[in-house]
Order: C-alpha cells, then sequence, then structure tokens
RNA sequence: GCGCCCAUAGCUCAAUUGGAUAGAGCAUCUGACUACGGAUCAGAAGGUUGGGGGUUCGACUCCUCCUGGGCGCGCCA
C-alpha cells in the first residue's frame, strides 16, 4: 500500500506504512521532517475586541449545545480549571522583592544591558538582546560581545572590550569584570547569587518560575486527536505528550489555558466502518475485541474497496447518510464512538492527562452552515468541478475544499468552523495546532482562509508542528501492522521496571505504582526530549531505556534527593550561610536553578517543551557531579544546612519541571 | 513536475537562534561504593557539522547550487 493512500489520513497519522502488515516485510522507509520553529505570532493588542469578560456565560450557553452534539462517555466535559487564579498571583501584590529575584539571568542581563548603555550611548534594550552564557566556565557567567559595536564605532573590539571592562566598575551582584578577545565578561557574585536563588526556590516551591505574562489572556490547544475505531499507537502519544505539556507550560506562566481533543469522529471513513459492518461486523466480536474488530473491517473494506469501486461509493453514501442525521446509522456511529472513547480514557487516565474539551469532528457538523454562507457571503467560495472550494492560487496554494460535489463536508470545513468557534468562545490569545508536520499545507490553507475571511485573529493561530514517530525495525511487524500500541509500550514498560525495582530496591512498598511512575516517565521523555520538529525513531530498547538521559534518570535523582531529606530529619532552613555554597563544585547546580525560569519562557515562546527536557538534564547532572564528590551530610552542621537547602531547592525544580513534562516524580524507586 | 522540510561522533540527540576550543547520552575501553541510593559519578576514545560556492570581523546556524532522504499537492483525514 502507498504512503499517504487517502484512505489512511487522519489527523495524527501514525506511520505512512500503516497497513504495512497486508503486504511484504520490507524496511519502512523512514518518513520525515518538518520547518523550524514556527514564526514567532506577537500577539497583537486586544483593541476593540476587548478581553472579553463575559467568557462564563457564554460557556455556559455554548455547552448546552456542546451536550447535543458530544454524547458518549465524555459527553461534554467543561472540566474546571485548576490554577485559573494561579497561586503565585494570589499572593499579597505589595510583597518586596529585590530587582532580580524572580528571574536571576534576566535580571543580571539587564543590569549589565543599563551599565553598558551607560557607556556605549545605546539603548539597553538593544544590548540586552546581545548579552550571552559562555560556553566555557573560564570566560564567567555572562558575557558581551563588542563585534557588533565595532563596526558603529568604528574600532577594534579588542580596544572597545577593554576600555569597557575598564569604564565599568559596579554593577549589581557581579563581582568581576574582564576583557578577552573583543568580548566583556562578568562574574557574578556566587554567594550573592546562591542566596537569591534558592531562598526565591525555597519561599515560593512548585511555583518557582511562575509568572504573569500570560494574565488574562486565553490560550487554546488543540492536541491527541486520535481517529475513533483506532488502537492509540505509540504516533498519538507525540500530540498528546506535547499538548499537555504546553497546557501546563502555560498554565504555569499565568495563562488561562483551554485543552481541547478534536477527536477525528467524522467524515467518509465512518461511512466506510458502517458499511463494513453491516456487511461482515459481528457484534460478538464488536463486544469482546471492539477496537481490534473495528479495525480490521476497516482494513477489508480498503482492500475491497480497491477492486470494486461500487463499495467506495457504498461508503460515501453512508457517510452522507450519516450527515444527514439517519437515526439507524447514527446510532451505530456512536456505539463505535463510545467504544473507542472507553479506550482513549483509559490511556489518557494512565497517563494524566486532560482535557477541557472533547470536541470532535462530529461536534461541529451543525456549526457548518453558517461558515459556508459566510466564506459566500465575502465571495470567497465558489464552485469547481462540482465542489464548493476557496481559490488559493493567489497565495500559491491549492485550494481549500468546502463541500464535495455530493455536498459532504470535509476535515478542512471542519476544522473552519472550529477555529471560529474557539474564537467566538475564548478570544484566544493563541490558538494551537498540535500536529503532525505532514498537515502544514493545510493550515497554511486553513489560517489563509480565515484571513481572507477578514478574521483577523487568524494571526494568532499557530500550526505546532512535530515530527514524525517512525518504527525502526522488524521488531513489531509480527504484530497488527507495523504499528505499535501505546497500550502494549506501556505494559511492557511496568513489567521492566518492576523487575529493575526488585533488583535494585527489593523493599519498595509501592512497587506497581512506582514502576507505573517509571514505565511512564521514560515513554514521556522519550517523546518530548528532542525538538518537536525532528522525526524520533520508536526503539523498544531506547524508549523503555532508564539510564542515561532519560525519564527515570531524573526520576532517580529527585528520589534520592528525597530520602537524603528523610535522613535530615528537619525541616529545612531557609537561612544559610551562602558562602558555603559558592565553590566550584556547587554554583553550576545553583545557576542551572536561578536559569529555570528563562527556560520556561523560552519554552513557552518556542511550543518547545524540549528545552524543559534538556535543562533538567543539566541540573541533573550539575547536581548529580556535586553529590557524587561532596558529602551532603556532615558533623558541619552550618555546612550540611547550607546544602540540605540546596538539594531540597534541586528537588523542587525537578519535580516540577517533570510536572509540566506531565512525569510525575517519586520519593523512592 | 511544483512546493515545504531534513542531513552534526558508530547510534540517538544538544549547541543560548550569527559568537570564544561544536557538547551530552548510548555503545566501547579504564577507574570509583567498610558514612548520604552505583538507575550514579570520573576519565579515555570518537568530528572536513552530507558536498561545493558565497555573504562578514565571525557560519552547524543566513543565501545559492548539488547529493541523499521525507512529506505535501480538489472531492481522504
Amino acid at each position: 500500500m502507498r504512503a499517504g493512500d487517502p484512505h489512511l489520513r487522519e489527523r495524527h497519522p501514525q506511520h505512512a506504512g500503516y497497513f504495512r502488515h497486508t503486504g511484504g516485510e520490507e524496511k519502512v522507509a523512514p518518513a520525515h521532517h518538518c520547518r523550524p520553529l514556527p514564526r514567532h505570532r506577537p500577539a497583537r493588542p486586544r483593541g476593540a475586541n476587548g478581553p472579553g469578560g463575559r467568557g462564563g456565560r457564554r460557556g455556559r450557553a455554548f455547552n448546552r449545545g456542546a451536550s447535543r452534539a458530544g454524547q458518549g462517555p465524555f459527553g461534554r466535559c467543561p472540566v474546571p480549571l485548576p490554577g485559573a487564579v494561579h497561586r503565585a498571583c494570589a499572593r499579597t501584590p505589595h510583597r518586596r522583592r529585590s530587582h532580580w529575584e524572580k528571574n536571576l539571568v534576566e535580571s543580571f542581563k539587564e543590569e549589565i544591558a543599563k551599565k553598558l548603555a551607560l557607556k556605549t550611548g545605546r539603548g539597553w534594550e538593544e544590548l540586552v538582546k546581545t548579552i550571552e552564557v559562555p560556553p566555557q566556565p573560564e570566560f564567567g557567567d555572562f558575557a558581551f560581545p563588542c563585534h557588533g559595536l565595532a563596526k558603529v564605532m568604528k574600532k577594534n573590539p579588542a580596544v572597545i572590550a577593554a576600555e569597557l571592562a575598564a569604564a565599568i566598575t559596579v554593577v549589581d551582584g557581579i563581582k568581576k569584570v574582564q576583557a578577552a578577545a573583543g568580548y566583556v565578561n562578568f562574574w557574578v557574585d556566587r554567594s550573592r547569587a546562591s542566596r537569591e536563588v534558592l531562598k526565591n526556590i525555597f519561599g515560593e516551591g512548585a511555583s518557582y518560575g511562575s509568572s504573569k505574562v500570560g494574565e488574562g489572556k486565553t490560550i487554546a490547544i488543540d492536541y491527541s486527536s486520535p481517529n475513533i475505531a483506532k488502537h492509540f499507537g505509540v504516533g498519538h502519544l507525540r500530540s498528546t505528550a506535547i499538548g499537555h505539556s504546553l497546557y501546563r507550560i502555560y498554565r504555569k506562566l499565568g495563562y488561562k489555558t483551554v485543552g481541547i481533543n478534536h477527536l477525528g469522529d467524522w467524515g467518509t471513513q465512518f461511512g466506510q466502518l458502517i458499511a463494513a459492518f453491516k456487511k461482515w461486523g459481528s457484534e460478538e466480536k464488536l463486544s469482546e475485541v471492539p477496537i481490534t474488530h473495528l479495525f480490521e473491517l476497516y482494513v477489508r473494506f480498503n482492500k475491497e474497496a480497491k477492486e470494486n469501486p461500487a463499495l467506495a461509493e457504498e461508503g460515501r453514501s453512508w457517510f452522507k447518510k450519516l450527515e444527514n442525521g439517519d437515526a439507524e446509522t447514527r446510532k451505530l456511529w456512536q456505539h463505535f464512538k463510545d467504544l473507542s472513547l472507553k479506550e482513549f480514557e483509559r490511556i489518557y487516565r494512565a497517563l494524566g492527562i486532560s482535557f477541557d474539551y472533547y470536541w470532535g469532528e462530529s461536534f461541529y457538523n451543525d456549526k457548518i452552515e453558517r461558515v459556508i454562507k459566510l466564506l459566500e457571503e465575502k465571495k470567497l467560495s465558489r464552485l469547481s468541478e462540482g465542489a464548493l472550494v476557496v481559490d488559493l492560487s493567489a497565495y500559491d496554494m491549492p485550494p481549500l475544499l468546502l463541500r464535495k460535489k455530493d455536498e459532504a463536508t470535509l476535515y478542512s470545513t471542519r476544522d473552519l468552523a472550529a477555529a471560529i468557534l474557539r474564537w467566538e468562545q475564548f478570544q484566544f490569545d493563541r490558538s494551537l495546532y498540535v500536529v503532525n508536520v505532514a498537515q502544514d499545507l493545510h493550515f497554511k490553507q486553513l489560517f489563509k482562509t480565515l484571513e481572507l475571511a477578514g478574521f483577523d485573529w487568524s494571526s494568532r493561530m499557530v500550526h505546532v508542528s512535530f515530527g514524525w514517530v517512525k518504527f525502526g525495525d522488524a521488531v513489531m511487524s509480527t504484530r497488527e501492522g507495523n504499528i505499535v500500541f501505546l497500550k502494549e509500550v506501556l505494559e511492557k514498560g511496568i513489567e521492566l521496571a518492576e523487575k529493575t525495582i526488585r533488583e535494585k530496591n527489593p523493599d519498595l512498598k509501592d512497587l506497581e505504582k512506582t514502576a507505573r511512575m517509571i514505565a511512564e516517565g521514560a515513554i514521556m521523555f522519550a517523546d518530548l526530549s528532542t525538538r518537536r520538529h525532528k522525526d524520533i525513531t520508536f526503539r523498544w530498547e531506547e524508549v523503555l531505556n532508564f539510564e542515561g538521559e532519560t525519564g527515570p534518570y531524573l526520576q532517580y535523582t529527585h528520589a534520592r534527593l528525597a530520602s537524603l531529606l528523610r535522613k535530615y530529619g528537619k525541616p529545612v532552613k531557609g537561612e544559610v550561610n551562602f558562602d558555603l555554597l559558592s565553590s566550584e563544585r556547587v554554583w553550576p547546580a545553583a545557576r542551572q536553578l536561578g536559569n529555570f525560569p528563562s527556560t520556561l519562557l523560552a519554552a513557552a515562546e518556542a511550543y518547545e517543551p524540549s528545552f524543559i527536557a534538556t535543562h533538567l538534564l543539566d541540573l541533573a547532572k550539575a547536581f548529580n557531579a556535586f553529590y557524587q564528590t561532596e558529602r551532603i551530610l556532615t558533623d558541619d552542621a552550618a555546612a550540611t544546612d547550607a546544602r540540605i537547602l540546596l538539594c531540597s531547592c534541586v528537588k523542587t525544580v525537578l519535580k516540577e519541571g517533570l510536572y509540566l513534562l506531565g512525569i510525575e516524580s517519586p520519593e523512592e524507586m
């Protein structure tokens, strides 16, 4: 079967060779990548639209509609948003804080830039962007490259650097300034920096790194969105993990977040499924192995339809019937959907994934007519070969199809309706679509169409695309197709984790629960630790690896810290001798802790949970290097207290960072 | 054919978005538990950043051509 066969498409195709089992066992060709980070779309000022402060009432009204359309185990699902009012924001607003308490790195950069601005006569906002963290520790903690200035000042950068280093004597929190190779290098006062960072983390706990940047703004995130009547495979996890992580990241930054599961529960394929079930379906098999049976029917239908065009026509007409509201058909469809949702729900529950709304494609069925009308009124649509399309040739794009010649709707039409509805409902600051790179063009067309329709908010929509999950070798080809079911990976992972625990920590009480946490940590981290535009290759031994740069490595570091704190046995002191924490061994960990808030902002801006994954690895490595060489619990009470404070802070940030990735942190493992 | 995307150590990935000597993990080899958990740590080895040309003080990063691969391109999702 050809890769890209139309029958196989879905929002999150698991693999181009999805049905490969019907053919030979040839090695699956690696599928592909995507574009770099999406262009940053600056939020437009609200202007006349206003912040829309009456969301609550609208929300309820809207949900009445939702309950009608979306039945099933979830029905409407307006999960109350936890943390809508952030703990940090709810605190006393006039708490005193030093100028760089909140975000070490940014504050230092700002401070340095202001001094530089004074000496160079340039704006500090411009200079702050060029300040960097040097690659080598011997170049200090911050550096300002003078090469840019060399051009405008017509001077040797080394000379400029030397002059600046000599001129800048006092910067708050900076201990030493030195010129080297055209750079001005800055060394921070470590004792003081540790103090600020650790006291901050100690005081704020899990909310360290939270922010108000998102206050009053809403961000809608479309993620997971699996197809009904198919098993949930590892391919679906990518969207689920990234979307869920972004959800938590944005919420931490003060945004109101709305998670939407755009289930693939509508379209011609369901007509096909119904046709297939009517022909060959078995009630017994459906109740025994529902998804497997539906999947088999679907495969068989597509196979036979290839030789028998009349069959394909039959499928289309069943979908037409479904769309027209035929009661019998609809009932069957609903039954299939319920069965699928039951399986999805189990997986989501296991992984701790949640959504605010389960608005699948079918949900928009009765909301499409007004969209089509609207586009007609704007003179954007026209008939072409019997189909209703939006011509985008002026933008070098193929047309967007609104309606087939048999009048049935299409994926794009439903996405248009969804986009408009999301805007009306949430007046989002951003609307994210965490969807595979294969749909790049689809979203370009979608956004362009909305722009042409005069919706200026279309600029707030972002396709957060990600690469393929490839299946490497023949390990899984014996199973059903070349797909690996997430359920299976989880089971294997838990099994392996249990085995490992029995070897390394046989007395652990909560074996089953901990094994689950470790397996999930490994699997989730494998999906989140690479930049999202990269393809990733699924390999059992890598996904279920607990050593090296993995989720369990971070969990292990966390568990060991927890154990250390238990041994310490006293409440952690926030006020310690910070001079004891400025040694070469301790500083890297403390500095990394100070970077955490900046990492969060960067991750949010680039829609990259992987930034957090990398940050946590660096933190754990820095801490472990220290832990391995320096005793923490000693007879020296002052030194012990100081180090324990650091441990406690590392633990806090590790746990919170893992939480943002959707991973739990065991106290023991 | 046209469009978009990708290529960094044997393998999997980083590289502060144009900055200093391109860094980690896995695998390989060597070393570290009679006080905090060895799922760890320390070290060795491993590179013409696919190739050519260009832009400039400086290129893994930007432009261009080439090679290899992937995805997409009207009644699928």
